[in-house]
RNA sequence: GCUGAGGUGGUGGAGCGGUCAAUCACAACAGACUGUAAAUCUGUCGUCCGAAAGGGCUACGUAGGUUCAAAUCCUGCCCUCAGCA
């Protein structure tokens, strides 16, 4: 029911297929991220047209709202929003430990923390209406066979770096014991399913030779069905993510899917990722930058590493007839002038977002589609070159 | 023509003797965006010098006046709006 075969590789780099339940992911993929069962701006029409394969969505706020046993009434989040392919869900770990540390990257207000964590779970409060909670690894492996994804997440406790050396430490014990119990709840909800959900192991330790090596050999040995690579290591800066991954770059099994957690750089993150053997990440800037009004482009319409192949639509000229790029065959890019788009944008009209979604999440997939291409043929590097140098 | 209200920075709109280069919002410009509390957030925003601290200059329709001190009080003029002729 689940599986992942490497059909080539190329250095690191592999591409290969993972088969799940409801469908294949050809790797390397990227999945768009449907935190609360809606990839922010499009349907599923508009996402299978901008060929994405699978969606990630997530533990905590679904868990929060609507509430397990109405996606349990749907049978699982994915016919809940009308999604038949493959899905991941996360498992909230991120959102109980990261964000609500008192000082967080998403705000400049420092704020009283609203979570407490013991070796027990996370405690802590709804940003919704207040209410107190504890999630577990084994309340978030139950609430995860009821979203019913394919591929879901050990419950983890990552941190921000800039916690301090014995926070660290902490929390990577924690986790690896959080993954262990996970491992283990999971193991005993497979018995009462229909279809099997492939839990993802998951590697902390940031840049810490040591600590990666660790933390993926523990996954290893607990022969969890797939790794996840997370921490704030993984996020925007490409040389960053780099670094974290040749730490353990050399361990990862051919037999086993690796997926990075909030892989982030853009192009150049991507293409340094895959090239250390990654073969699925989830990455929420795609689509928020989208509604903000920035694109993705190619390097044949100026993208470069300089400008971290993106351009703002808001800086388009006022009667610009031209498409949004030449190479892509997104309907935004067909049918829209970049006069219309950037006048959607400056007067913040929603369906500015949602065509820059739909030309963002298309971009995201058919560079992946080509990245895939290019291992295939042996010629990843040289791929690497035209989009680097 | 009479009566009333009012004229403030790119815009709307506070301020009604000193703490005002002037709250705030919008626009503009620049920037950020990691497992989404993000259609969000941050910075700049009269002008000149400075990296900054800070300092200079010019400003609240206009011309005068009162006062140690005026966007704020008084007078003339110009203009806008509402009501009445």
């Amino acid at each position: 029911m689940f599986s992942f075969e490497v059909l080539e590789t190329d250095g690191f780099a592999r591409a290969g297929t993972i088969h799940t339940p409801h469908g294949d992911i050809k790797t390397p993929a990227f999945t768009p991220v449907a935190t609360q069962a809606t990839v922010k701006t499009l349907d599923v029409h508009e996402l299978t047209k901008a060929h994405a394969q699978a969606v990630l969505a997530n533990t905590y706020h679904l868990y929060l709202s609507p509430g397990i046993e109405v996606i349990q009434e749907f049978d699982g989040f994915a016919p809940f929003m009308n999604w038949s392919g493959p899905t991941l869900t996360d498992s909230g770990g991120y959102q109980v430990s990261f964000l609500w540390e008192p000082k967080n990257i998403h705000s400049k207000t420092e704020r009283a923390a609203s979570v407490k964590i013991t070796d027990e779970g996370a405690l802590f409060r709804s940003h919704i209406d207040g209410s107190k909670h504890l999630l577990t690894p084994e309340k978030s492996m139950e609430i995860q066979d009821a979203l019913g994804a394919d591929i879901i997440m050990a419950f983890d406790q990552p941190l921000s770096l800039s916690s301090s050396e014995k926070r660290q430490n902490e929390a990577f014990i924690r986790t690896l014991q959080w993954e262990e119990r996970s491992f283990r709840r999971w193991e005993d909800l497979q018995k009462n399913r229909k279809n099997f959900q492939a839990l993802y192991g998951i590697v902390q330790g940031e840049t810490d030779v040591k600590k990666r090596q660790e933390s993926l050999q523990f996954v290893l040995n607990m022969n969890f069905p797939g790794i996840a690579i997370g921490g704030a290591t993984i996020g925007s800066d490409p040389a960053i993510t780099k670094q974290a991954l040749e730490t353990i770059v050399e361990m990862f099994p051919n037999n086993k899917p690796i997926h990075a957690l909030g892989l982030g750089g853009g192009p150049e993150g991507i293409l340094n990722a895959v090239s250390l053997g990654i073969d699925t990440f989830d990455n929420t800037s795609v689509t928020r930058m989208a509604r903000t009004g920035l694109v993705f482009i190619y390097p044949e319409d100026g993208g470069t590493t300089k400008n971290k192949f993106r351009i703002d639509t808001k800086k388009f000229k006022k009667n610009d007839r031209s498409p949004l790029s030449n190479k892509c065959t997104c309907t935004t890019c067909k049918e829209y002038s970049r006069a219309y788009l950037r006048h959607l944008m400056v007067n913040d009209e929603l369906l500015g977002g949602r065509l820059l979604s739909i030309h963002n999440v298309t971009f995201m997939n058919m560079f992946m589609h080509e990245l895939r291409n290019a291992i295939l043929s042996k010629s990843f590097s040289d791929f690497k070159k035209e989009w680097t140098s």
